[in-house]
Parts: structure tokens; C-alpha cells; sequence
RNA sequence: UGACCCGUGGUGUAAUUGGCAACACGUCUGUUUUUGGUACAGAAGAGUCCAGGUUCGAGCCCUGGCGGGUCAACCA
């Protein structure tokens, strides 16, 4: 799984420390924690993990490699409610997908419920947290506006041992769900709205997907996740930007524990924004539950899963990470960066191959009937020890129909009547005459070759301005294939305070074409097997292939110069 | 009208203790080419949000603005 080797990042992107890195060295220089370096990657197992957490998963996996570290995979699973085994499975076959590995180090939140049970109970016989069964609506008027200090709750100085035994007969189950809530108490009147006496465990009658009903009361983001970070012995807690605010009240929780000089370190960074694509959760599960795309791997989503079957390399992904960096900007990535970052790494290692999408047959008229031929193609220009395969050649072939014009304006290089072409690694053909139907419509064509320049090259040095892939009709596999296209038309598709993401739907997304026709190499493939169709784009084997219809799913188009100068006409 | 964070080409990221603003993507132009791909060469594009200050010298330090983001869930 873990295959570092032969990576483009190892030999090629030069990792250039980003302003988390800085901190960590300081902290080194300065000599904090026994100079150990421990990070974690705590997703919530609520949804499927997208690329904005490939991200966080490679600056912390990143950061555990670089300074010689260790890296722990911590579910924070302190919502039953909203947690399901499904999402765990799933973001632990990404984590590894993408080439990272937390070793024995797989925790939960929930691992920790009773150890928090214990600390949450210090706090109420040091004074410092209390049982408030105020409903949400009044706690939450009671907790002022930033601008404005809150008041103290009428249970803020109950006695130790009323709240003990309040927050006792919680635990047991005694009281509705709402009814209490334990409280940190630290300052109503805090600038910080965090630190406004925040709410520390709640009552929730859910059955959790570990600890089943043992409990009926679950701890807050809060109040779990710095000391899971202190227990684990993280050193650095790297989190987003979001969560910057929550910092005081991350290091109060800390200061209650700590025991030691040993302290955990929160530091934030910008999540990641790509452009013409949504990346938080909610919207991604609306997208699912509601059936705009197909599931949670449906190729045009922005999940690790979903990338995968796009086409995408786990290279490609840590590439595209290091290069997007890590800072405090709260920016928007273009796409385009993602897409350059795996047409370099499959430029290199994809299988070459010759595929028509859209087919106009041929018949090369001088070409014997019943006889065909095998030539030699290269497997990999990029790559020569990649060899060679051979490439079955007959009289009836399948061009790209839009490797064809009637009537070529003058850049067109491509087929014509009475132009000569060469088909890739094949011969020179001539087209002699265009066969139509009666609408008018072209349905092939008849050329001939010249069977001297067999392989491609003419012995009396003439040039020809294209080359054609094509494919042998009767060797040819059928295919159905895939093509994306972004999921919105919109730059910021949730940008818009008005507008609803989904109005920016792209109705174009998807493409599907049941009648394309590659050469016989692909045959074998195996799902994920990716292959670079010459001069279209790169492919990969979808899991939806059967043995009668094999399917492909396009994950980036080739840069087309000619279409791209039609375009600006 | 609070607190905290952030402002460097179109986009993203750099610029050791202040010292000629660099790299990548994108764009454009050429060269090579049996992929109108790749590779290679080159070009345009910012004077670092603004105004002051310190300094021989400020993207970096100081002050004040302006702009953007976050925070008032019994979500994480």
C-alpha cells in the first residue's frame, strides 16, 4: 500500500518548510517535550474523507516523517448521533490509501470516555465545573453576544457536592436528554466567547458505534480533544483556523491536567478551497443523500474515494500537497493546480494506448481483405523500460471523427480529402472519398496506404503534418467510457449568501459514451489501472466494468492547443 | 461596532539575524517531436492593501487606517 518509491515528491518537489514546520523547529531549539515530535489526524467519522483532508492528513503524517516523529489516527467519535462504523472503515482505507500509516496507534475519543468521566469530575471537586439544568434556549441567552459580556448562571455556585451528585445521577441516566448539562466554569464576562462557562457533556439517550449505551452522556469537542492530545502524548495539535478562537480554552482544559513540563500545542491552518467545488461535508452528503451524484466515490466528487476512482494517484495528492503549502491565508486553490499534478505523475508512469471515442470508420482500400499484422508501439515514451506491445492492424479501421474535416480551414492538420496523414505507429494514409447516407452524414471513409512507410515512416523522407490514433475494428474492445466535467459552474458555488450551492450544478458533469473502441491491450485491466489513451486524456478501469462492457472513467483531458484555439474563436 | 486571525503577480507559495521580491500553476511566443501530449527556451504579469514612523536600507519592525475571515451549536 505504502509505496514510496518511484514517487515524484521523493525525487522532484523539494519540500520547502511552511510556517508550522518553523514553529516546530523553535519548539525543538527551545528543548519542549524531550525534543519529541507527535502529531494525529483526528477526522470525525461523520462523511468520507475529502481532499481538504488529504491535506491535513499530509501535513501530519508529513510533519511525523520529517522531524522523525510519530503520527496517531484518533477518531473523534463524541457525537453517537451523527457517527457511523461505515465512515470509519472508509477513512481508514484512504489514510492508507494515500500512503500513510499510524502503525499500532489507531484511537478513538471514545476510548477515552471514562478517563474524561474522571477528569470532568475533578473539575467539579476543584470548584471548577457545575451541573446547569437551564434549557439551551436560556443558557444560550445567558452567554451575552461578543460584543456584549454574559451572566452567570443561577447554578454557577451550587455546592461540590450537589454537583457531584448532579452530574452522578447523569451519568446514570436519571435525566432527559437536555435536561443538564455540566459546565466549565471560567468567566462570563471573557472576551472570548469560549470561555464563556462552555458546556462540557451533554445528554444524549444514542447508542454509540463503540461503547454501544454504556453511556448516556457524551463530552463536547472541547473538552475531549486537547486531553485525548495530552493522554496520547501529541506534541503538536495541528488544527484549522476555525478552531483558533477555541485555543484559550484548549490550553485551560490543559493547564487542569498537566502534570509535567509536558504540554500539547495547538497551531492552525487555512483549510483547503478549491475552486468550482464545494468541500464541506454537509454539502457533500446533501450531494449524496439527495442523489446529485452517485455516492461518495462517484468520480466527480472532491472525496479521496471519489478521486481515486476518478483516476487520481495518492502520488499525485501528496504532490499536489506540497505544493499548495501550509499557511494562515484563508485562499482558493484553482483546480487546475490539482489536475497539473496528476497529468505529471501519470505522464510518467501511465500505460500508453490507443482508444477512439467517438469512431468513423475507414477502410484502406489497397489493405488485402482478411489479412491483419501486428506492429510494434511503445508502451511509455517517458519511461523506456516500459517496452513495447504490439498493435493489431488491419483493413477496417476506427479514426476519431474529429480527426476528420471535409473542408479543413488551414490550421486543421489532420485528415482531409486527398490528405495524407500517418497513423500512429502504423502507415501513411491518403483519404481517396467520403461515403455518405442520405442525411448527408458522413459514415466512413476510403483511404490508401502506402506500405512502405509501415511503422510510420515513409523511406523517401516525405512528412506528413498529423498523426491519427486509430484502432482495428475487428480487434477492438468496446468500451463504454466515462467523461467528467467540473460539478459546478460556479467559481465559489457556496459563496453566494443568496444562492443555494446546488443552483450552480453543472448539468454537463457527466457524459457517458457506450461506443468507444480501444485496442486489445486492455483487456486485462483491473479497476483502478490507469492509461494514458493517446492524444485524449488518462483513463482509468472503473468497478463498474463487466466482462461484455468495460468502462472508463476520464480523469484529465491531454492539453489540446487546437481546441483550445477553437475555443477562443 | 468586541476579541482573535489574515492581506506579496490572475492563483498558490517563498524571501535565514531588515539587504537586488523568487518559485510553481495558469497565460502568451518559439524550438523539438510518430501524441496539436511531454520536454526545452523565452515573454508578459506584483514593487508586497493604504498612510505615516524607525533605519544608510522595510514585504519583514512600530503606529493608525482599510479590506477579508472566524467566534454568540447541548456540532466537530
Amino acid at each position: 500500500m505504502t509505496d514510496k518509491n518511484n514517487t515524484i515528491e521523493s525525487s522532484e518537489v523539494q519540500k520547502k518548510a511552511n510556517f508550522i514546520d518553523l514553529q516546530i523547529e523553535e519548539d525543538l531549539k527551545q528543548g519542549k517535550n524531550n525534543n519529541c515530535v507527535h502529531t494525529r489526524f483526528p477526522p470525525e467519522p461523520n462523511g468520507y474523507l475529502h481532499i481538504g483532508h488529504a491535506k491535513s492528513i499530509c501535513l501530519n503524517f508529513g510533519i511525523g516523517e520529517k522531524f522523525n516523529g510519530k503520527t496517531n489516527l484518533r477518531f473523534d467519535d463524541t457525537n453517537p448521533s451523527k457517527e457511523e462504523t461505515e465512515y470509519v472503515e472508509s477513512i481508514m482505507e484512504d489514510v492508507h490509501w494515500l500512503g500513510f500509516d499510524w502503525e499500532d496507534r489507531l484511537f478513538y475519543t471514545s476510548d477515552y470516555f471514562g478517563k474524561l468521566h474522571k477528569f470532568a469530575l475533578k473539575l467539579i471537586r476543584d470548584g471548577k465545573a457545575y451541573v446547569d439544568d437551564q434549557d439551551a434556549e436560556t443558557i444560550s441567552k445567558q452567554k451575552g453576544t461578543p460584543t456584549r459580556p454574559g451572566i452567570e448562571s443561577p447554578h454557577r455556585n451550587c455546592t461540590i457536592e450537589e454537583n457531584v451528585d448532579l452530574f452522578n445521577r447523569m451519568t446514570a441516566g436519571e435525566f432527559d436528554e437536555g435536561a443538564k448539562v455540566l459546565r466549565a466554569k471560567i468567566d462570563m464576562s471573557s472576551p472570548n466567547m469560549h470561555m464563556r462557562d462552555p458546556i462540557i457533556y451533554r445528554i444524549m439517550k444514542a447508542h454509540h458505534h463503540r461503547t454501544g449505551d454504556k453511556w448516556c452522556i457524551y463530552p463536547m469537542y472541547d473538552f475531549a480533544h486537547g486531553q485525548c492530545d495530552y493522554w496520547e502524548g501529541i506534541t503538536h495539535s495541528i488544527c484549522t483556523l476555525e478552531f483558533e478562537v477555541h485555543r484559550p480554552l484548549y490550553d485551560w482544559f490543559v493547564d487542569q491536567l498537566q502534570e509535567t513540563a509536558y504540554r500539547p500545542r495547538q497551531i492552525e491552518f487555512a483549510r483547503l478551497n478549491l475552486t468550482y467545488t464545494v468541500m464541506s461535508k454537509r454539502k457533500l452528503l446533501e450531494l449524496v443523500k439527495d442523489g446529485h451524484v452517485k455516492g461518495w466515490d462517484d468520480p466527480r466528487m472532491p472525496t479521496i474515494s471519489g478521486l481515486r476512482r476518478r483516476g487520481y494517484t495518492p502520488e499525485s495528492i501528496r504532490c499536489f500537497s506540497e505544493k499548495i503549502g501550509a499557511t494562515k491565508v484563508n485562499g482558493m486553490i484553482d483546480v487546475s493546480l490539482l489536475e497539473h499534478s496528476v497529468k505529471e505523475h501519470l505522464n510518467k508512469t501511465a500505460q500508453r494506448v490507443m482508444g477512439v471515442l467517438n469512431p468513423l470508420k475507414v477502410i484502406i482500400t489497397n489493405y488485402p481483405e482478411n489479412q491483419s499484422e501486428e506492429l510494434d508501439a511503445i508502451n511509455n515514451p517517458e519511461n523506456s523500460e516500459m517496452g513495447i506491445r504490439k498493435v493489431p492492424f488491419s483493413r477496417e479501421l476506427y479514426i476519431e471523427r474529429d480527426d476528420f474535416m471535409e473542408d479543413p480551414p488551414r490550421k486543421f492538420f489532420r485528415l482531409g480529402p486527398g490528405r495524407e496523414v500517418r497513423l500512429r505507429y502504423a502507415y501513411f494514409i491518403t483519404c481517396t472519398s467520403v461515403i455518405k447516407d442520405n442525411k448527408g452524414e458522413i459514415t466512413e471513409l476510403h483511404c490508401t496506404y502506402d506500405p512502405a512507410s509501415k511503422g510510420g515512416n515513409s523511406p523517401d523522407g516525405r512528412k506528413v503534418k498529423a498523426t491519427l490514433h486509430w484502432v482495428s475494428i475487428e480487434h477492438a474492445v468496446k468500451a463504454e467510457v466515462r467523461l467528467y466535467d467540473r460539478l459546478f459552474n460556479d467559481k465559489n458555488p457556496d459563496g453566494h449568501k443568496e444562492i443555494d450551492f446546488k443552483e450552480f450544478m453543472n448539468p454537463d458533469s457527466l457524459q457517458v459514451l457506450p461506443n468507444c473502441f480501444i485496442e486489445p491491450f486492455v483487456k486485462d485491466a483491473k479497476p483502478f489501472d490507469h492509461f494514458q489513451f493517446e492524444r485524449l486524456g488518462y483513463f482509468n478501469f472503473d468497478i463498474d466494468s463487466t466482462k461484455e462492457k468495460p468502462v472508463f472513467n476520464r480523469t484529465v483531458q491531454l492539453r489540446d492547443s487546437w481546441a483550445k484555439a477553437q475555443m477562443k474563436k
